[in-house]
DNA sequence: TCAATTCGATAACAAGGGTTATCGCCGCAA
DNA sequence: TTGCGGCGATAACCCTTGTTATCGAATTGA
């Protein structure tokens, strides 16, 4: 992404010395848990979801490994969401206290950070565009290329097919449809040949017409970070 | 917000050394205008506009004074959206160089733009909780308080009242609904004793009702910023 | 082997909200 | 003064989507 020394990564991996296996269901932390420890996402899907006063659920984030799970925690004490493993998951914790040696140490890996952070707004605001006027077929469009654009950022292999443990009624929660719906608009987006389903597994079949739908842009191409601190 | 020393303010006071004064419709930047220069809003209402391929226009950001504008541009060449001011408005330009400046001298401050970007997340995922899966009612009342909680971060003279220079279509697409509905939905609000309308001006009679309807969370209470950096 | 559970597909019905159109009000310019 | 354009209110109509319910397939555990 951007070219780091040694000393940078080393300063990375400080951020991945612990492990920890969370089975698929298990809880990683709920609402009011003390954030002085945040979690890298190393392998695995996680969700995060927040209960409106009526019950219902909303998934706020869809973690896929190499995320900093929840980044919006960072400047609060607590975590504000239910974190929820949908797989077998493997996550980093690190003190929060680790951040201050990065911003201390390393200027060029404080701006990556914030860097970041600015994608996950562009990623957000794209959500936000397409959930705010566009149907049922757009967003889960949209859901589908967001997914697999970031899945691919760690896993290179990955051609035009993912795994997606996520249940029908969790992409509804993620994309704010009945599950019911979310079934209807699969089967009308496979019947339209966009793409296919087996079980848990979803192909690609038209990017092109997929992305007219959504307006999808991959945030992690065109990035310029040229201007970044050298150290 | 966060103790600074003089010299955090002053490095923060070099963003704001020039000015230029905007009209109300004046554009500042259109999509693909190269981002070397970023701006704070010291003044005014201004918006970002993305034009879907429909030509559908959808308000991704509604900015109000003291926001850096448009900072999921940080990591791009490019801004991706148009910024038209809605009202007069004064923008401090200053070069993307700046930053590394603060990033070099000031872990402290690096790591607060770092929190600053956590908010804005925060907030978003807040609207989008309620946009996924809530009504009109909701919509609108969150939008209410989201922009009120913000106006008084810089005016803390406001009490129950501000002026908003939105018109019914804006807030529709920066909302997600149709002109027509945020009439209907207004005059609802209005009728149930929730707020008042006069002109551009906006009055919160009831909070706490409004609340209930849209889960609204102060996003700028509560922050747990001691584990900052010291300088 | 047989419940019990989870999940997805599908149908029928209801409703929230989009679309279109009309009207009145207000500010502004000719 | 008149005409025009922007804006908000309101009504009629219809479509997308939520809700509820049923069914079958797959999975799990006793």
């Amino acid at each position: 992404m951007a070219p780091l020394t040694s000393d940078h990564t080393r300063l990375l991996e400080q951020l991945e010395t612990e492990r920890r296996e969370l089975e698929a269901g298990e809880e990683l932390f709920r609402p009011g848990t003390p954030a002085d420890e945040l979690f890298i996402l190393s392998k695995g899907w996680l969700i995060l979801e927040s209960y409106a006063a009526s019950g219902a659920r909303s998934i706020v984030r869809v973690h896929l490994p190499g995320d900093i799970i929840d980044t919006a925690s960072l400047s609060y004490g607590n975590f504000p969401y239910r974190a929820i493993a949908r797989s077998e998951a493997i996550v980093c914790p690190f003190p929060r206290k680790a951040l201050v040696q990065i911003f201390e140490r390393s200027p060029r890996l404080s701006a990556l950070l914030l860097c970041l952070s600015s994608i996950e707004i562009a990623e957000q605001e794209d959500r936000a565009s397409v959930f705010r006027r566009n149907n049922a077929a757009a967003k889960l469009a949209l859901f589908v290329q967001q997914t697999f654009g970031r899945l691919k950022l760690m896993n290179h292999l990955l051609h035009d097919r993912f795994h997606c443990p996520l249940n029908q009624t969790d992409i509804g929660d993620a994309t704010g449809m009945s599950s019911v719906h979310v079934s209807r608009t699969f089967s009308k987006l496979e019947k339209e040949g966009l793409l296919q389903r087996h079980g848990q597994f979803t192909r690609i079949v038209n990017t092109k017409a997929l992305s007219e739908l959504s307006g999808y842009i991959d945030r992690h191409a065109g990035l310029d970070l040229g201007w970044l601190p050298k150290d």
